[in-house]
RNA sequence: UGGCCUAUAGUAUAAUGGUAGUACAACAGAUUUUGGUUCUGUCUGUCUUGGUUCGAAUCCAGGUAGGCCAACCA
């Protein structure tokens, strides 16, 4: 057996950095900027970030990019922070690019002193027009040459609040015919006469992020500053301004961002979602934000398994959400102990049953753990709720739940058969009268009758009752933002089904918030956050993996 | 009439000049007191054309396709 390496091309490049001793500790930071909930990509560059640290030696920064104020808000950074910590991942510091404002500002400075800055008096519409095109030269500004001394008066100036906002910018004097045209002059600084979450009023001018990022990447002294594709061609600036500023040489790194069947991972396009009430917040069980996640059930385990198995590359990729799903089952498996739950109910009656009794039976907590997890007591009786789908009155083939005249296992319980099925006026069936079998008992069983099928019951007498959630995915098409339309409209409609009474058996009345279960044959399920002492709400994490659904669409 | 990035099964990702592999998905079967789990098997792939080489998914060139770049956003 030889173990494969799978090594991804930024592990190689970090592999080969360290063999040529060219570093000693590897530095990474993430660096969300706050304003806006952290979602499943950010899960991607969080496990990697992190997981480079982790597995090379060295620490990881949380640094948030917070030099826009008009965005930004203390909100955001607290359910970073929180998401970060619940996916499991630890940061060495926790760090702000405004931290830096006086740093940076020293540095626009030397940028000025040395004449590789500006000021500029064009409005935004001036300096868009004389930018020029990808295929055309833009036109250097009327401003470019003023001298060092009146570039550094002006600056001083606008940090002084002298001048209203969009009146003038601070430009790098790079290349106005520059191929690329993120070298064609760009704005360094800009004017906002705006709140800051963190610095308050203290300025009024603030850094762009071609001018915060690289420059706090290399105050922190990063070594790999990873990033997603987009990015490729700042890189340019990045390298240029490094070397200008004549600072500490972090060196950035691009992969292709993560791209998910059924969701978007635009924060604009979730902010929308929240902002029109297509769900109920950042945290809604259907949003693929870390938060939303965490309240539908998933566990940070299997979203870190999720990142490793979908890997790093730089290619665009749309991975598939069953691939998610898969990890989530996986883990849940493992640790999610098995509960009976009836969500649409028909009643079942045991006409050879005494009336009025009830007899204790034993049902293994998780087959999947040691000694199955142990057991739990479950009361059974004469009147029980099964599921409507779970009774066929003219079977399909290969069906091997009830029908008339068929036997099936009740769930460490006895083997019944279904004798009649009892219908009102309008031919609805209301009832099944069955036979249970007495010396079939679960653990007991001296009947020599084997059945195919086996299914979830709760006692009619002894059950309490639970909001229940039945989620879907969001969207309903693999591509929410394919075309230009509205991707709104490609919402699915019905991906909430709230069952308000559903039966549970007594042993999940304590459930806490956050529990998760496995309903038998229906899937994960985790108590939500609204549940109270007297309202149990559970969502569904998950189905399980239905094969008979497959053969019964064939 | 620009610059940059990318191209391996349906999807994602390995193979780093030497047997194209893994996972998910799909399909078939075994086991099963969850039509779950587990196990076994099957299917499908190097964008294209040249070149270098004993040998190319890998290196080079052209083509094709997709993506990114013209916020005082990050």
């Amino acid at each position: 057996m030889t173990e494969e390496k799978g090594i991804n091309f930024i592990e190689e490049i970090i592999e080969e950095h360290l063999k040529e001793g060219k570093y000693q500790q590897i530095i990474t930071r993430f660096p969300p900027e706050p304003n806006g909930y952290l979602h499943i990509g950010h899960a991607s560059s969080i496990c990697l970030n992190f997981g480079l640290t982790l597995k090379y030696g060295g620490y990881t920064n949380l640094r948030f990019d917070d030099t826009n104020p008009v965005t930004e808000e203390t909100e955001y950074v607290e359910s970073i922070k929180e998401d970060v910590k619940w996916l499991g991942f630890e940061w060495k510091n926790e760090l702000y690019a405004s931290d830096y404002f006086d740093t940076l500002f020293q540095f626009a400075m030397r940028l000025i002193s040395k004449g590789l800055a500006y000021v500029d008096d064009s409005t935004s519409e001036e300096i868009a027009h004389l930018k020029g095109t990808p295929t055309a030269a833009g036109k250097n500004s009327p401003y470019r040459d003023r001298t060092v001394a009146e570039n550094q008066d002006l600056f001083e100036r606008m940090k002084n609040g002298e001048f209203k906002d969009g009146t003038k910018t601070l430009r790098a004097k790079i290349d106005m015919a520059h191929p690329n045209m993120l070298m064609r002059d760009p704005v360094l600084y800009r004017i906002k006469h705006a709140h800051h979450h963190r610095t308050g009023d203290k300025w009024c001018i603030y850094p762009m992020y071609d001018f915060a990022h690289g420059q706090s990447d290399s105050i922190e002294e990063v070594t790999h500053s990873i990033c997603t594709l987009e990015f490729v061609p700042h890189r340019e600036l990045y390298d240029w301004l490094i070397e200008k500023l004549e600072i500490y040489p972090s060196r950035q790194y691009e992969f292709a961002r993560r791209n998910l069947t059924y969701t978007i991972t635009s924060k604009r396009k979730l902010l929308q979602l929240v902002n029109e009430n297509h769900v109920t917040g950042w945290d809604d069980p259907r949003m693929t934000t870390i938060s939303g996640m965490r309240r539908r059930g998933f566990t940070p385990e299997s979203i870190r398994d999720f990142c490793t198995r979908i890997g790093v590359a730089k290619r665009e990729n749309m991975v598939d959400m069953s691939l998610l799903e898969f990890c989530v089952r996986e883990h849940l498996n493992k640790i999610a102990v098995r509960r009976m739950v009836v969500l649409d109910p028909l009643k079942l009656i045991i006409t050879n049953y005494p009336e009025g009794q009830s007899e204790e039976v034993f049902s293994e907590n998780n087959p999947e753990a040691e000694n199955s997890g142990g057991t739990r007591s479950i009361r059974f009786s004469r009147e029980l709720w099964i599921e409507k789908e779970d009774f066929m009155e003219v079977p399909a083939k290969k069906w091997f739940r009830l029908a008339p005249g068929a036997m099936v296992r009740l769930k460490s319980a006895y083997i019944i058969r279904c004798d009649e099925c009892v219908k009102d006026s309008t031919g609805n069936i209301v009832a099944l009268h069955c036979s249970y079998i007495p010396e079939s008992k679960s653990g007991h069983d001296v009947s020599g009758i084997s059945t195919k099928g086996t299914i979830h019951w709760v006692s009619a007498a002894h059950a309490e009752k639970a909001e229940v959630r039945l989620y879907d995915r969001l969207f309903s098409v693999e591509n929410p933002v394919a075309d230009e339309g509205d991707f709104l409209s490609h919402v699915n409609p019905r991906s909430l089904q709230v069952i308000p009474e559903a039966y549970i058996e007594a042993s999940l009345k304590d459930a806490a918030k956050g529990e998760k279960f496995q309903f038998i044959r229906k899937g994960y399920f985790v108590v939500d956050d609204d549940a109270t002492a007297e309202h149990l709400v559970f969502n569904r994490t998950v189905t399980l993996k239905d094969t008979w659904d497959k053969e019964r669409k064939k």
